[in-house]
Parts: C-alpha cells; structure tokens; sequence
DNA sequence: AAGAGAAGATACGCTCCGTTTCTTAATTGC
DNA sequence: GCAATTAAGAAACGGAGCGTATCTTCTCTT
C-alpha cells in the first residue's frame, strides 16, 4: 500500500519488536513467522533474510528486548548484595511469560548451535560471573573469610531461580528471593567461606520458610 | 499381513514400548506418531483410539517404563540416605535422552491438564516426600536436632538434580550426586535443623567442589 | 539515469498432527 | 456354530506451520 518500504536498522528493529510482542502475547508454541512477519507490515522472507530458523528469531528478540544489567552493585552486605543481584536477574525476565524459555530450550535441543547460543545468553542474564566478586567484597568487609568456593555454590542461587521459573513457571516475588538467599544461600555460602563466629548469629536465619508455589 | 491381529492389553504394550523405544532412537522432539505406529507394526488411529495427543502418549510411556521406586531406605547415616535417595531419583531417568523432559513440559505447556500431569509424575519421580522421613529418622539417630524445616530445603536436592538434568540437558553421575550433597544439601541441612556440635565437625565436608559440566 | 540489491507479495513443497473412511479380523452373545 | 458388535489396520485427507522459490517493485547507490 504506501509505498514507504523500510530498510536496515528500521525494518529490523520493527521484526524484533514485533516478535517480542507475539511472544508475549501468544507464547512461544504459538508464535509462527507468518504472524511475526504481518504484525511487522511485512512477509516471511524478509525475515528468513535475516534469521534462518524460528528459535534464532526469538533469541534475537530476546537479545534485544532484554539488555544486559551493569554491574554496579554494592549495597553495603553481603546480604542486600546477593538479593539485589538475584532481583535484577529476574527482573530482566518481567514480563516474559513462563513458558518462553523452556520452550526455547526444547526446540532448540535440536540445533546444538543454537542451543549454546541461548545457554550462555541465560547465563549472561544471570550475571553468574557477578556472584565471585560479590564474594570478593563481603571478604574486603570481613563478612567471610574467603571468596574461594566450588561453581556450584556460585551457581546456587540462579540454579535455584531456575527451578522456580522455568520448572514451575512461576514468576519470583520479592519475599522468594529473600527465603532463597536467607534459607539456602547464605548458610551455603558460610559454609563454605567460613564466617567470624560473632555475625554467624545475625546474618544467618533459619527462620520458618515461606513458599509461594501451591 | 500376518492375520494375526493384536488387541487389548497386548497391543498396548506394544505401542508404549515402540513410543519408548522411539524417543530413546530419535528423542522427544522427533518422535512423530507415524513413526511409533510403524514400529508398533500398527497405524495412527490405533493410537489416537488411545491417547487424543502426543504429549499424552508419551507420558503414558513414561509410566509404563519408569516404575516407581519403593520407599526402603536407611543406610545408616542422614548423608548415606541422601545420597541413596536422590540418586534413585536421577537412575530412573537412565537412559532417558536429556531432551525429552524440557520437550515434554514446553509441548504440554499448551494443555494445562497435561503439564499438570506430568508435573505430578516428576515429582512423584523425584520422591520428594521421601526426604522429611530421612530427616526424622537422621533426628531419631542423633544426628539432626529437628525434622523442622521448609519445603524448599526439602525440595533442595532434587530442585539441584534438574539444574543438571533439565537446563544443562546433562547426565548426572555419583561423584556429581555427592558433592551436591556433602556442599549443598547438608549444609542446608544443618543449618535449619541443627547439629550436635561433635558431630558438625565430620559430616560436613567444604571440599574443593567437583564441576561435572564443562 | 541506470543498475544493484533488498522489500514485499504470493505460492509452493514438505512434515506432521489429528481425523475420517472403509475394509477386515477378532470377540461376544445367542 | 453363526450373526452382530467391536476394534484393528490401511489409506487418504485437511490444516497448520516451517522454510524456500519466484517475481515484481521500490530505494539506494554511483
């Protein structure tokens, strides 16, 4: 019809911006290129000319629907930081709804690529990397006395978030990141980095556990 | 061809062992219903007459060839149980291809009934009821103070198993099982539920942690 | 002004789901 | 033992959706 036609960074952003929309709105089974390409005002190739499989499109989406969080947090405990790093990890995800990513996941089981492609952007999203410095400064505060702990237990409290997000597909409140961190993380994370016995008693509480799944 | 034309139970068998032995061949994703009707050595409608979609054949499968444990477990020691528990709970999903359980949960994602069904069948799977008796029979021993704590310490292990099973599509294997436990799990553990001092020494281990991924 | 390159529309082949139709064998009831 | 019912098995179909091919038309470059 008009006959302006958009080109480069434009249409793209359109594309994008349209897959993100179906992706919310639809969900991920049901979003299907042809309806990406008509919510954009345009048709399939173009879309083909840039992303050569559906699950490329969607992490593209992603990618640009989901900017990477800066690493600027120092809340002056070891506590606040960890809450804050594992709220802003899933904060990035608001909005998402519950069966985006393991529907990425599934279909993208078949194309090794991608696969890896969509794994190291999750755990990009994460900010895994963040947890060792995190530790690194609640050592410089005299919180622990070491930051050298195994990736599993770096890995804690994403690995936990997972579960409730991508198992459950459950949206994490503030009062389940604040019972992870205070019921698993912490204790773990003490464990580990040994803890001067005086703040054991204070930081550590093993108080009566919330659960918001039913 | 051959006249002989199975019905009932017989022919049952037949389809969710050809369904399982498909998605043990190609996977999740893969296995299409024309392919599980030919190695059935049958056609299409004799599945549908059955189960009315794919997700629900395949869970059928999963049923029939995945038993569910028995709850006989006392090794002697709270960590022994543990470790005996969850690796029963990964060992029944042996041979079962990364894949098929997050294609499983996207596919089912659209039918709500079915995603709760399986969601049901996993954590039956995962004996997860089975962990509050091992800590009353630990309390019993001497070796905790109380069987008292949240249902996210409870699901703990098992919500780790599926970081490694689900979202890492990875197999688990006994080292990985125990390190989950001597670094994660009993430090949890104890910390909610106590410890008598003498023995807090020997049962917790912060070991240099094993990485089984790459 | 001319040509390259990409946009956009349309249609196609393919796969696979779930259904329909029809024939034929097995089971049940008399 | 024989009809009547039920279900097996074969084949084909409609529909959705992916990814591709073809062709026209616009826009940008030179």
């Amino acid at each position: 019809m008009a006959g302006a036609r958009r080109r480069g960074e434009e249409l793209e952003d359109a594309l994008l911006t349209a897959a993100w929309a179906e992706l919310l709105e639809v969900g991920y089974p049901r979003l299907t290129m042809e309806n990406v390409a008509a919510r954009a005002g345009t048709s399939k190739p173009v879309i083909y000319r840039r992303w050569p499989t559906r699950p490329k499109l969607v992490i593209a989406a992603l990618a640009h629907n989901l900017p990477l969080e800066e690493a600027d947090i120092d809340t002056g405990s070891l506590r606040g930081d960890l809450i804050e790093l594992v709220g802003r990890g899933i904060r990035r995800y608001r909005g998402v709804p519950g069966d985006t990513l393991p529907g990425l996941i599934t279909e993208t089981f078949r194309d090794p690529e991608v696969f890896a492609e969509l794994r190291s952007r999750l755990r990009q999203g994460e900010v895994v990397e963040l947890v060792r410095p995190t530790l690194t400064r609640a050592v410089a505060r005299g919180e622990l006395l070491t930051d050298q702990c195994g990736d599993r237990v770096l890995r804690l409290p994403f690995d936990l978030l997972r579960s409730e997000t991508l198992v459950y597909g459950v949206m994490v409140d503030d009062p389940t990141i604040t019972a992870i961190i205070d019921d698993i993380v912490l204790p773990v994370i003490h464990t580990h980095c040994g803890t001067p016995a005086s703040r054991a008693q204070t930081d550590i509480r093993p108080a009566p556990e919330r659960d918001s799944r039913g």
